[in-house]
RNA sequence: GGGGCUGUAGCUCAGUUUGGUUAGAGUGCCGGUCUGUCACACCGGAGGCCGCGGGUUCGAGUCCCGUCAGCCCCGCCA
């Protein structure tokens, strides 16, 4: 590995194998940047200890040119050493070079000078075997490796067992769409890839497996995100005869165990807030607690203002509800237009805001305030207050969304590093537009002990026992402990409207394995890619994934998916409803993009 | 399904606001000089469907309409 060479080896000869990385001819003498995944060596070329073949090679040598290089590591003379380069002190004087492949001119430069941007996302996958040489993507690609080597192992030792699942699966009724897989021996049936294990592994704790684990790929078809890829990997368990406090401390001890390997910091255990005092604090299921501060109720202050709005608001079951920022005079108009973009983005009608000065204040609440509105806020001069007003589904998601963002135009930076959270007691469901009820996780959350009266009766109250593990604002992933007796399955699963039918037809497999003797169970199942981004600092999801699919769920390298001739639809049964002739240019699979228009 | 940003030389970008000679720069590429460079330096050169299609105009990289691609967001993602 050229990357390790350093003073020690002076003297040794070795033969040594990489890519040109740069090339540097000063006449008589070239340096060569030989680059392989662990780094840069340079290779010194000269006549006086160069064969007089490779001196002419290195002369026709180009960018990413694969070359074997033989001779002795020696010290550079010290005026030519380069303290910027981990090899800096040596260098390889080549005696003999074999070419042992060309490259044409790349398309994409893999050396990049430091203030030049990296090409655009569409040629970086275009082109991808030349973007992964780069060796931020080797890092990225590598960590990733240690990261799930280190689960893998830390999982083991806690007894999980790792058992593959099936891809061609059952295409499930609820939730994201599903990528259909058509039969071929089977005219017009459908396989689906499964969206995540969540079936199977329950029945491999039916099963008596106990301890199950999976670094387990899932497949959603749904429009993407910058954090979002159609198909995506997540490190997926179940346990059996656990409560919600074991999985915890597992789960702390693994993300404590991963951030040794990527250099985070982890300090369990992580706080266990309920979602109710999260909405209420936070405004959000995965509020980033690097930052502290909290939303208030300021309903009994602001109620009696003669402000239409907020009376309006109070009137009709809401509360008056805000934000305190200690020296948020300094806010111009344009940050709280800003931030009133935002929270109407999030859902709210407008923002409200006041800045207390010396004597009285500013904007849109400040004729209302008296000297003991402002004291019974908590405002100072200098300070400011943003406020909502309404019902708390719309200003919680408002405030949530503003707390961040109004800290940020303040000038504040994340008071602490690193910022783990557990949001624990989810609601079962939650209301659709239209009021049908829809699970807020999956329908197979076992209800929280204290609501299990509840589910019958007033099903929207009813907490799970379900939770998220949070870390700086990104959900890493969640669980829960499943419903392991078949009749408060068939409850859940009837409230979503479910007809007893379409239960039996559609989970009729799960019933019969919850009937057949199954212990009561739950598991958690993390974003593996989520975390790699995260924990390299990667600035997307496509960083972290050798072959990423671009926004449009495209895979622009392989150029797919591609439209099939009438031929190969035939034999699966299917006819061609949409664009496209049927006379596929098969030629077209190539390394250039997408084939077909 | 909807909204926004971007698309000019192999690559990264100016030029588009206010339409007007032959569309520029850096880098890469090709040729030359150069024995201690490391973003080598210096000299010379090639390289353009201004994403694509249509329109307005005497004239379009520039204005209008449509479309494709990439990115970001809303919906969606149990």
């Amino acid at each position: 590995m050229v990357g390790g060479i350093r003073g020690a080896d002076a003297g040794s000869n070795l033969r040594l194998c990489g890519w040109v990385h740069r090339r540097r001819d000063l006449g008589g003498l070239f340096f060569i940047d030989l680059r392989d995944r662990s780094g840069v060596l340079q290779v010194s070329v000269g006549p006086d200890w160069t064969e007089a073949e490779s001196l002419a090679l290195a002369r026709g040598l180009g960018a990413e040119d694969v070359l074997e290089v033989e001779g002795e590591i020696s010290f550079r003379p010290p005026e030519a050493r380069n303290p910027e380069m981990a090899t800096g002190e040596v260098e390889m004087k080549a005696v003999r070079m074999r070419l042992l492949n060309r490259a044409v001119t790349p398309a994409i430069p893999v050396f990049r000078s430091p203030e030049e941007e990296l090409p655009s996302e569409d040629l970086r996958l275009r082109h991808r075997v030349l973007d992964l040489r780069r060796q931020e993507m080797q890092r990225n690609l590598r960590l990733r490796h240690e990261l799930v080597l280190e689960v893998r192992n830390y999982l083991s030792g806690l007894g999980f067992v790792e058992v593959e699942t099936p891809i061609l699966t059952k295409p499930t009724p609820e939730g994201a769409r599903d990528y259909l897989v058509p039969s071929r021996n089977h005219p017009g049936e459908f396989f689906a890839l499964p969206q995540s294990p969540q079936l199977y592994k329950q029945l491999l704790m039916a099963a008596g497996m106990d301890r199950y684990f999976q670094i387990a790929r899932c497949f959603r078809d749904e429009d993407l995100r910058a954090d979002r890829q159609p198909e995506f990997t997540q490190i997926d368990l179940e346990a059996s005869f656990i409560q919600p406090a074991d999985l915890f401390g597992w789960m702390e001890g693994l993300m404590a165990a991963l951030g040794r390997v990527a250099g985070v910091d982890v300090q369990a255990p992580f706080p266990r807030i309920p979602y109710a005092e999260i909405m209420e604090s936070y405004g959000s299921d995965r509020p980033d607690l690097r930052y502290s501060l909290r939303i208030q109720d300021w309903t009994r202050v602001l109620e009696g203002l003669e402000f239409r709005v907020l009376q309006a608001a109070v009137a009709g079951g809401g509360r008056i509800r805000g934000l305190l920022l200690e020296g948020g005079g300094g806010l111009s108009r344009k940050d709280l237009e800003g931030l009133e973009g935002v929270a109407k983005k999030a859902g709210a009608p407008g923002l409200l805001w006041v800045k207390r000065a010396e004597e009285g204040g500013s904007g849109p609440l400040a004729r209302f305030m008296e000297e003991v509105t402002y004291e019974a806020l908590g405002l100072r001069p200098g300070d400011a207050a943003l406020v909502a007003a309404g019902p708390d589904r719309v200003t919680s998601p408002a405030l949530g969304a503003v707390r961040v963002p109004a800290l940020r135009a303040l000038g504040r930076g994340p008071e602490r590093g690193a910022a783990w959270l557990w949001v624990t007691d989810f609601p079962i469901f939650e209301v659709e537009e239209g009021g049908r009820l829809a699970a807020t996780h999956h329908p197979f959350v076992h209800p929280h002990a204290e609501d299990e009266g509840l589910l019958e009766t007033d099903p929207l109250a009813t907490r799970g026992q379900a939770y998220d593990l949070v870390y700086n604002g990104v959900e890493f992933g969640s669980g829960s402990v499943r419903n392991h007796r078949p009749e408060v399955q068939r409850t859940i699963l009837r409230h979503l409207g479910l007809s007893h039918g379409e239960i039996d037809r559609k989970f009729g497999f799960l019933l019969e394995g919850l009937a057949s003797g199954t212990p009561p169970h739950g598991g958690i199942a993390l974003g593996m890619d989520r975390v790699v981004k995260e924990f390299v600092g990667a600035p997307s999801l496509r960083d972290v994934i050798a072959f990423p699919k671009t926004t449009a769920a495209r895979a622009l390298f392989e150029g797919a998916p591609i439209l099939l001739s009438d031929e190969e639809l035939r034999e699966l049964h299917l006819r061609r409803l949409g664009p496209g002739d049927g006379s596929v240019d098969t030629e077209d699979g190539g390394i250039q993009g997408p084939g077909t228009p």
